[in-house]
DNA sequence: CTATTTAGTTCAATCAAGCAACCAATATTT
DNA sequence: AAATATTGGTTGCTTGATTGAACTAAATAG
């Protein structure tokens, strides 16, 4: 019997930890957004194994989310992010601002994310309305889509 | 040799992934947000193995992630997600976001998130400017907070 | 020409996931 | 009241994923 798969879940979130909810997937993401791009500054950054790196690349670049192609100087490889894969921002973002918040360094901020033109920090990820307003858990509710039959998810536990 | 710990790492993201990054994890947490609160409701909504729910019940309770308390009825015990819980929102959220773009249903959306007071669909996930504006990817740098030693990060890899 | 770096693959050992069986305490049915 | 089922777990076993080490082949450097 393999790992349980989450893709026979009707759930958005379970079909994107199928793909980037591996062991050290979003790490390597991590790496790649800051500007990594070949075999070896992944592994130097991470201290991930070779095996387990190569696996890791090879199902991004499979899922679209990497693309892999020989580099100018034509010699090595090269692993750069897609559309699909700059789209993950916001999980990293998320993740990254909650552990600032709470398992932060005693000596203040690791990174600060700050936007490239103006060098103003970005504000803290947050569910925002429409129109731009930041909102909290308990004022967001879940309706059920088109595509959710009879799923059990939408109908409270209470 | 244990699994290696992603804690001695001087990253957010790699401390936030260390907690919720775990198999099912996330996935318990859904439904904690979705109104799951006894432990068979986590288990039959999941399909999950009752040792690997007890035992991620029990590290999210440790992390002050779930609170486990008598319920009213003083019988058997319940889950409730802390505020340290409900700000892992924005994660959840974004993760599903993703998902609904790049694995979506067929038949359309699953969930749509919406403002309980307007019902209007909440926006998409995404970065935004101290002043509320959408960032895209390449608007946005990291720059090195005082807690960032001689960290490679955020020296460009290129 | 030799040594080193790079980008992997293959292999054995170990740890975690998954499953089934069990258990104690309540709740429900007969 | 007795029997049965449900709840909330724990224990133990098997299988699979992670790990680290050894190996390889190609490119690059000295």
């Amino acid at each position: 019997m393999k790992y349980t798969s989450f893709e026979p879940m009707n759930c958005s979130l379970a079909q994107t930890l199928e793909i980037v909810g591996e062991r050290w997937t979003l790490l390597i993401l991590r790496d790649a957004f800051f500007g990594a791009r070949r075999f070896n500054q992944f592994e130097r950054s991470l201290g991930v194994s070779k095996n387990i790196l190569a696996s890791r690349l090879q199902r991004l670049v499979d899922e679209g989310i990497l693309s892999k192609r020989q580099a100018d100087d034509g010699a090595h490889a090269e692993y750069v992010l897609t559309a699909k894969g700059l789209d993950l921002q916001p999980i990293l973002l998320a993740l990254t601002h909650w552990g600032d918040k709470y398992k932060p360094h005693p000596d203040g901020d690791r990174l600060i994310f700050v936007e490239k033109n103006t060098g103003a920090p970005i504000a803290p990820m947050s569910a925002v309305s429409a129109d731009g307003r930041p909102l909290s858990p308990r004022e967001i509710r879940a309706t059920a889509g088109p595509a959710l039959g009879e799923h059990r998810l939408v109908k409270p536990f209470r």
